[in-house]
DNA sequence: CGCCGCCGCGCG
DNA sequence: AAAGCGCGCGGCGGCG
């Protein structure tokens, strides 16, 4: 008969020693053991049998980890956990939960010098201490239990630290980068890098060309008050600066214009300054932010890792002996709406198939285009334009999926709160907008008030809308990523060359080396790369299962194993 | 000088 | 073919 696993609390005792706490599930305490501050790391080397860690921020313990070479399996990580129970429709008495309120302090982003030693920033300080610790471990572990529906939330809060763990991982072994690539792409588009100070060739080209069809040699490009005076005062009555609009004109301006605003940006976000400062020693390095956005969806900070352009994928490049295999899932929130409302039909439209040419096909509407607009427009609540126009053929044909938006949308509209299949619960509605709503059911309200309470309350409704779809994505996005980090640490250590950027723990192991919402490169060695695209199939519908059981919905995922990440 | 909001645009 | 959701970042310019 095996032990009922115990957790493994880790805490800042004082300013010399930490200490680590065996409890049951329940939290209570089976063991103790106090350790030197810089002793943690070994502590974990000499007993590998422990396999469930609880901490209060994993930013904070697991880089150090990571750093003396050691994976964790497993974690709960209080700060996260503590967010998402909070808040929950799940829980069924929040109180104690947010009478601890000093956990609802912003996460720290340490690096391994940094993590344990570094306290004296200013910044809000998460609990460390062995009682707090305890304390918050005993009322998460009894919220869970009391919920309204125990597993769904344990599933989110395992799904939730696992990211947590992730994240840090992703870090270690981050993107494998090449330089040479990255300077040739911009080369090729920018001109060649210019001295500090100056512009390269071909920007400064389009530039002199637009202030040349501006009739102005002064006009400064990049600030968007003095650009639009300038249109103006050569015929274009533009009300913005933005592409979309400037494409409306006929004006020999425009297309110097265009092509200096595409240059510029990509000089500027991704140019030979970010190479310099994010690419360092040939892996790019992102801080990710898990549960950063309310949805649940991962935020990041610093680097723009949700933002890389697909221009420079070609940059992702494999080591030597090594290759990248990279995965998407195809129309991911569609397919999450089908199978949390439940919508037989729009499952059906979306098996073994594209889902907007499924739709096509049902003869929903008439192009794949359409279809693609229709639905976006469905999750995004659109009202106006085309896609407006093609949202009530969509809610004929699903009326269960678009009834689940629908709903979502009144209780948003109405200051109500929603949650995602597995009890992430959106914000309430702040004090600014409730008294807008308030004002205007007054009865003497000014004439207007009604207007604006009316069209934040469809703000608020678009928002709730699109929370339940893209929240569940990302729960599903967190349940693959977690099931697959596990698959990938059982295959065996390559005996080959060694990807020595990647880390102690990573550097010959197939490992994760980027995600972003609904796609994932993995850099394996040569050898194992085929094994690595079954695993993340299998991990696409272990995925499934655990979110949506029998229903039969698929992830279809796009897989290919190439030595570079370009798209297409 | 730093801070902050706005604009525009990159990603899903 | 739309301008509907969620982000982060760079540059500018107003403000204290």
């Amino acid at each position: 008969m095996t032990a009922v696993p115990a957790w493994h609390i880790v805490a800042r005792r004082s300013d010399e020693s930490i200490l680590v706490v065996e409890a049951a599930a329940n939290g209570v305490e089976t063991r103790r053991t106090e350790l030197a501050v810089d002793g943690f790391a070994s502590f974990v080397i000499d007993h590998p049998e422990i396999d469930r860690w609880v901490w209060n921020d994993t930013a904070r313990w697991y880089p150090v980890l990571l750093d003396a070479g050691i994976r964790v399996p497993r974690c709960h990580d209080l700060r996260l956990a503590h967010a998402i129970l909070s808040a929950s429709d799940l829980v069924r008495d929040h109180r104690p939960l947010r009478a601890a309120a000093a956990w609802d302090a912003p996460g720290d982003v340490a690096t391994p010098d940094q993590a344990l030693f570094a306290f004296d920033d200013g910044k809000p300080r998460l609990p460390e201490r062995p009682d707090e610790i305890l304390a918050e471990f005993r009322r998460q572990q009894h919220a869970l239990a009391t919920a309204h529906d125990p597993d769904r939330l344990r599933l989110l809060v395992a799904a939730e630290s696992a990211g947590a763990l992730i994240a840090a991982e992703l870090r270690v072994a981050g993107v494998p980068w090449d330089a040479v690539t990255h300077d040739r792409i911009l080369t090729a588009a920018l001109g060649s890098r210019p001295t500090a100070g100056a512009l390269p060739s071909r920007v400064e080209d389009a530039a002199n060309r637009v202030r040349a069809a501006l009739g102005d040699v002064r006009v400064s490009l990049d600030s968007q008050p003095k650009l639009l005076r300038a249109l103006h005062r050569a015929g274009l009555p533009a009300r913005s600066t933005s592409r979309w609009e400037l494409e409306e004109y006929d004006h020999p301006v425009i297309a110097p214009l265009l092509e200096y605003k595409r240059m510029s940006r990509l000089l500027s976000a991704n140019g030979w300054a970010w190479l310099d400062e994010w690419a360092r020693g040939g892996r790019f390095r992102p801080v990710y932010v898990p549960g950063g956005v309310v949805t649940g969806r991962w935020a990041s900070s610093g680097g723009g890792a949700l933002q890389l352009p697909r221009q420079l994928r070609p940059a992702v490049r494999a080591d030597p002996g090594w290759t990248l295999v990279v995965a998407d899932v195809a129309q991911l929130e569609p397919r999450v709406l089908a199978a949390i409302s439940r919508d037989i039909r729009l499952a059906d439209a979306a098996r073994g198939t594209d889902l907007y040419d499924g739709i096509v096909a049902e003869g929903v509407v008439a192009t794949r285009q359409e279809a693609k607009i229709a639905v976006l427009g469905a999750m995004y609540g659109a009202t106006t334009g085309d896609s407006g126009r093609l949202v009530p053929a969509l809610r004929r044909a699903y009326p269960r999926a678009m009834g689940y938006v629908d709903d979502a949308a009144r209780v948003g509209e109405r200051g109500g709160r929603v949650s995602t299949w597995l009890g992430r619960t959106s914000p309430d509605p702040s004090a600014g907008w409730r008294a807008v709503q308030a004002h205007a059911s007054d009865v003497d309200a000014a004439a207007g008030s009604g207007d604006a309470a009316r069209r934040s309350a469809r703000d608020r409704g678009r928002f709730t809308r699109n929370f339940v779809v893209q929240g569940t994505a990302a729960e599903w996005a967190l349940a693959w990523l977690a099931d697959l980090r596990t698959r990938l640490w059982s295959m065996e250590p390559t005996p080959g060359p060694a990807a020595s950027g990647s880390g102690r723990v990573f550097e010959r192991r197939p490992h994760l080396a980027f995600f972003l919402h609904d796609e994932i490169i993995v850099h394996t060695p040569i050898a194992d790369a085929e094994t690595v695209a079954t695993a993340v199939a299998e991990s696409a519908e272990r995925a499934r299962a655990l979110l949506f059981g029998g229903f039969p919905i698929d992830f279809p995922l796009d897989v290919r194993i190439s030595d570079d990440a370009a798209k297409d």
